[in-house]
DNA sequence: CCAGTCTTGGACCGGCGGTCCAACTCTGTC
DNA sequence: GACAGAGTTGGACCGCCGGTCCAAGACTGG
């Protein structure tokens, strides 16, 4: 019931989806996922909430969009034609190097499957999936296998990062983890996995996983139905 | 300011960690995880919400626990002396069930890699692969691969039984999804292989994804390093 | 120059997670 | 059996969130 403030002098330049998208990405990067605010965003863009909502249906489209526009332009460069497994690997590394620089982005793509940059993602994995000479129910199953790996473990690396920036609680929990396998079994080998599982690069990893699903489709048959 | 209503009458039977934890999965498989509030939960328990944080720390506590009382019966029904490759498959496909019953539970696994439920399926999987004969940086990367693709693979299908609860919707997004692969290439063996997309079982192509990734882990060599 | 349309910004709403503390109950002690 | 201290409980309260609404202002075609 209060009388409004006098209105401020009204911005200049005029207010765009993409300028509300890329302050998006700005926030989610500085931030965090929860620091993204729609307040924080109207702040950044010194303007009010309706303006924003004239733009974008409401929080969940913000962020698809904000994925989107990271993951958009990795794939593209990604699209070359190069040998299928090659292909495949860069994909994939190019995805994990996005999330790296942006975490927020791998919790988001696992929270909305039908979220335009996820529908990327399967259409560029199928493509080189069929390069691969698979079809058929070989084809969706193998595309679902690597789809699901690659979105699971950004995620993972994902919430890695957002819980333990600091190193040391990261290594308290691999020790941990290492300390409980290593106890399931007084074989020497068991021990010297379980060390390895706490001195490991995650990149590195990730594409290890990579090669597995790649040996693993590529191992049994010719793939065809 | 107000003055305090009188009280209402004390509860009889005690409140403690495990029946909140009990009324928590009870809130989240009728109401699902936008449903899940601490409110909810305090009048679920005819309690208010001191009492509560009493015997817990927050709402991410909360669904941990809520994760790991799903997750951690399935475990230790599946840690039978079976052959390994079995117990693998087993073992994911507990996952898998429980995660259909309780679609939360997908959501919550990716949201923390610290939780108890995570480093229990972690410490399950390790176990299985040992039996292998996998060791040394092959196990941590196996290990690492195969539970980024089941929490991957859980987070796609709770997203998925959240957002399109009809079947309508998720067969429009599938038929998208196989249009856009057949228009990348004329060839027949694509339009059959994008067909299979649309028709596929959900549990049946989660394990072959699992089987997938077991003929990529025992394809190329014996593990160990 | 003016009338009609579209954009803008901020007040407002219901509801959230979390804190705090007075009232109450329970338990051990004498 | 009475009582004092410790521990538990419930609800008022706080700051903040996403989303709606609409009057004030800016822009555009005639």
């Amino acid at each position: 019931m209060n009388t409004p403030d006098p209105r401020s002098p009204r911005r200049t330049d005029a207010l765009s989806r993409e300028r509300i998208v890329e302050a998006t990405i700005e926030i989610l990067d500085t931030a965090g996922e929860n620091g993204l605010t729609l307040r924080a965003v109207t702040a950044h863009l010194s303007t009010g909430r309706g303006a924003i909502y004239h733009h974008v249906i409401n929080k969940d489209e913000l962020l698809a969009a904000a994925a989107e526009g990271v993951i958009g332009p990795v794939l593209a460069r990604t699209a070359g034609d190069t040998e299928p497994r090659a292909a495949i690997r860069t994909l994939a590394l190019g995805i994990f190097d996005a999330i790296d620089r942006h975490p927020w982005v791998g919790t988001q793509l696992s929270r909305e499957p039908l979220q335009p940059a996820v529908r990327q993602i399967w259409t560029a994995v199928g493509a080189q999936l069929h390069r691969l000479g698979i079809s058929g129910t070989a084809l969706s199953d193998a595309g679902s296998a690597l789809v699901s790996y690659v979105l699971g473990a950004a995620a993972q690396y994902a919430a890695g990062a957002r819980r333990s920036p600091d190193a040391a609680t990261r290594q308290r929990y691999l020790e941990h983890l290492a300390e409980q396998w290593a106890r399931l079994d007084p074989d020497p080998l068991v021990q010297t996995s379980a060390a390895a599982l706490a001195e490991h690069d995650d990149r590195e990893q990730f594409l290890a996983g990579v090669d597995i699903f790649i040996a693993g489709v590529t191992s049994g048959d010719s793939g065809g139905d």
